[in-house]
DNA sequence: AGCACGCCGACT
DNA sequence: GTCGGCGTGCTC
């Protein structure tokens, strides 16, 4: 072991390997389990956790003369004991290395030293010799008295930051220091108290006395959309911030995190701190070190929230549980909501899952008597179900190459005469999914996936949905070169919304797509449909995610039949949560709603549950057939997925581990077969799946499968615990 | 994740 | 003959 004054501690670096690497350290640095420390590796530094500290006696596995010094000590407060654990629980149940989510954990280094003072400016200085039109701006915008950074002068004037730094150099521009970025400031759970109805008051004392009670806990929050669920859940926050202990919101989708801080700040008169990919260098910095000190005590973010540094964490709330955005699709394969209940099982806290439409395996949960479930079954002031009608396209269905039904086009003109709005809802980007030549047969496809060319009209392009690829649309076909050849198959929503014009010239359009708000901020969208500035909405998934839309009274569901069919068993559940999402926008205030589903099968158990307003008839079949075909959650799945650049390669390879599985009790493995989209990025897929019982441990199974095994090394594999789809 | 080492194509 | 492409492998 090292000598009396030295001590040898494990490192775990930000990064993908087996294990923790040892150093040396001086026994006046005093490490204890948890330190974030500077450590040499190769030819650089990099930043660490102290994973622990060796035992006297012990020898470490490498000979001493290679370990290198523990370059610095940081002094942040040590990453705490339940964080430490939480990285090693994850890292054992999704199959990765320990540093890959410890990679997580340390999304912001440079919060690890206290923030350097910043300097700010302003004019007052000499004019400079040369006065360029640029300077000209620059100096027009510091002219304010205001301090501002070099940064923001450039952006007001812009100019890049050259010119800014050539009037520092001149003097023209004099600096300050600026003062500290403010602390976060306690949430007032008394600042704006809201009345609460008889059945939200009593949902709420429930989750008071959970977060009361100091010990784990996960309590469903089920209501139906505008039931007032955020309220109640504001209660189970505003109780945790009066015993002084920190609050993670979870939401599925940054675009939501906007009005959620609207409503936060109302209710408690501070605005949270916010977490997510969008955020810049400095934002996170103050949000990790706001987290870490413990000043930050609610943050409100997307899944990545989970891995902050928080050092008290007394609850975690996780709006729309049920979303697919929770599962993390790369890198570390996870779902956040799942892993929020692993990190309140370490931290011994309370979790709400919040929804109108629970995942399947989260009622089961409850069935189990796991969870716990309060239910709110009243709409907000009278506001009722919206009244659901089936239009079936084989017998009603619209003109060919048009995608509205006569009878929603005679709804839409209805609605738009009283002057209310209309929202037609296709879950598919672009103008067509499909682009083809009339003569002869062309498909225009992806060169390095297997998908087809999405269609963008507004940009003239041929886009591929997997990849980025893209490229202009041709006038003429380039296998045939035949002229005005090319017709566009299938409707996106861009389509509908040209149909929409043709029929509606004078209404308002607005299109919300993920990538169409390159105009027009997605933020600033939905403050001119809720202020009425618009009449006719035309969006994918992101019009269904919970934003209050108070004129809507009329919702059309252009093709309900996306997501069924290809076999995969929660296709179904997955149309009927998307769905009842956007038809639950109609009639939210006090006109009632009405929705119209456009379907080829109006006799599926998921439509038919739609308009009879029949949930728990819905979820009833659902059960049967997962119990039926032990399917989660009555039976688990993990998928393990290879990629290589050669098809053969991936092929050969995957048939040769699928008959090395060891055949375990209760375990079976299916496939090789092509992974659902066969050709990513030019690299070919291959996909194994392995279905066991309930109780069965997938991970060591797949552990010891896996181990004697060497993966040819252009080959790559992923494994992904707990597969979103099926088949 | 970087960064170096190493082995094959187009250039001064 | 070199410069540099990025495939492969290591970092206590």
């Amino acid at each position: 072991m090292a000598t009396a004054d030295e001590v040898c501690v494990q490192v775990l670096l930000p990064l993908a390997l087996p294990v923790a690497y040892s150093y040396l350290a001086p026994a006046a640095m005093d490490l204890v389990p948890g330190h974030y420390v500077r450590v040499p590796l190769g030819p650089r530094q990099m930043a660490g956790v102290v994973w622990s500290i060796e035992e006297a006696g012990e020898e470490p596995e490498i000979s001493r003369d290679r370990l290198k010094y523990v370059a610095e000590r940081f002094e942040t407060p040590p990453m705490p004991e339940i964080q430490r654990r939480f990285v090693d629980w994850v890292a054992g149940y999704t199959l990765s290395a320990p540093g890959s989510i410890l990679r997580m954990c340390l999304r912001s280094t440079e919060a690890l030293s206290p923030p350097k003072p910043q300097m700010g400016y302003r004019t007052g200085g000499p004019e400079p010799a040369r006065l360029t039109p640029q300077r000209q701006r620059v100096l027009e915008a510091a002219s304010d008295n205001i301090l501002l950074r070099p940064a923001e002068l450039a952006e007001m004037a812009g100019v890049t930051m050259s010119v800014v730094r050539g009037l520092i150099d001149t003097k023209t521009l004099v600096g300050e220091v600026l003062p500290p970025l403010k602390s976060f400031d306690k949430p007032d759970p008394r600042a704006h108290q809201v009345q609460l109805s008889a059945e939200q008051a009593k949902a709420a004392t429930v989750l008071r006395a959970n977060v009361a009670a100091r010990k784990y806990s996960v309590t469903l929050l089920d209501g139906v959309t505008g039931s007032g669920k955020t309220e109640v859940y504001f209660e189970a926050i505003a109780a945790t911030v009066e015993r002084g202990q920190q609050v993670l919101l979870m939401l599925p989708e940054i675009a939501l995190t906007k009005g959620f801080v609207k409503r936060f700040e109302q209710r408690f008169g501070v605005r949270p701190a916010e977490w997510h990919s969008g955020m810049t260098a400095r934002m996170r910095q103050r949000v990790w070190r706001g987290v870490a000190l413990g000043e930050a005590r609610v943050v409100i973010g997307a899944r990545s929230a989970l891995f902050l540094p928080f050092s008290d964490l007394g609850l975690i709330v996780v709006d729309e549980e049920h979303d697919t955005a929770f599962k993390q699709e790369d890198g570390v394969i996870y779902h956040a909501r799942d892993m929020a209940v692993v990190r309140a099982t370490l931290g011994k806290f309370p979790v709400v899952l919040s929804s109108a439409t629970p995942a399947l395996e989260t009622l089961v949960n409850v069935d189990n008597e796991r969870y716990q479930s309060v239910q709110l079954t009243r709409r907000h002031a009278g506001a009722s179900y919206p009244q659901m009608d089936i239009i079936d396209l084989k017998t009603e269905g619209p003109e060919p190459q048009k995608w509205i039904a006569p009878r929603l086009v005679a709804a839409m003109a209805e609605t738009l005469g009283d002057g209310e709005q209309v929202l037609l809802f296709l879950n598919r980007r672009g103008y067509a999914p499909l682009t083809l030549c009339r003569r002869c047969g062309h498909r225009f496809k992806c060169p390095d996936c297997d998908a087809w060319l999405v269609e963008h009209r507004f940009r003239r392009q041929l886009q591929c949905h997997h990849c980025g690829f893209n490229t202009n649309r041709p006038d003429e076909c380039p296998s045939c070169q035949a002229q005005g050849s090319l017709v566009a198959c299938g409707p996106g929503v861009e389509r509908i919304a040209e149909e929409a014009v043709e029929l509606f010239p004078e209404a308002r359009l607005s299109i919300l797509s993920s990538d169409m708000s390159s105009h027009k901020s997605l933020s600033d969208m939905l403050v001119d449909i809720a202020e009425r500035k618009v009449d006719l909405i035309i969006g994918t998934q992101l019009a269904a995610k919970g934003h209050h839309f108070p004129g809507l009274t009329l919702v059309g569901i252009i093709d309900a039949d996306i997501g069924f069919g290809q076999g995969d068993p929660r296709g179904a559940e997955r149309t009927y949560q998307i769905l009842r999402q956007v038809a639950g926008r109609a009639g939210r205030e006090k006109q009632p709603g009405r929705a119209f589903i456009q379907t080829y099968a109006p006799e599926h158990p998921a439509i038919d549950a739609l308009i009879k307003g029949d949930r728990d008839a819905f979820y009833d079949h659902e059960r049967e057939v997962r119990k039926r075909s032990g399917f989660p959650p009555y039976g688990r799945l993990a998928s393990i997925i290879l990629s290589g650049p050669s098809q053969t390669g991936v092929e050969q390879f995957a048939r040769m581990l699928a008959r090395s599985a060891p055949s375990g009790d209760g375990a079976r493995v299916l496939g090789p077969a092509p992974a659902p989209i066969a050709v990513i990025r030019g690299r070919h897929r291959y996909r194994l799946l392995v279905k066991t019982k309930r109780d069965f441990n997938v991970q060591k199974y797949i552990s010891q499968w896996l181990q004697p095994l060497k993966i040819p090394s252009n080959l790559r594999l992923s494994i992904d615990v707990d597969p979103q789809s099926f088949f």
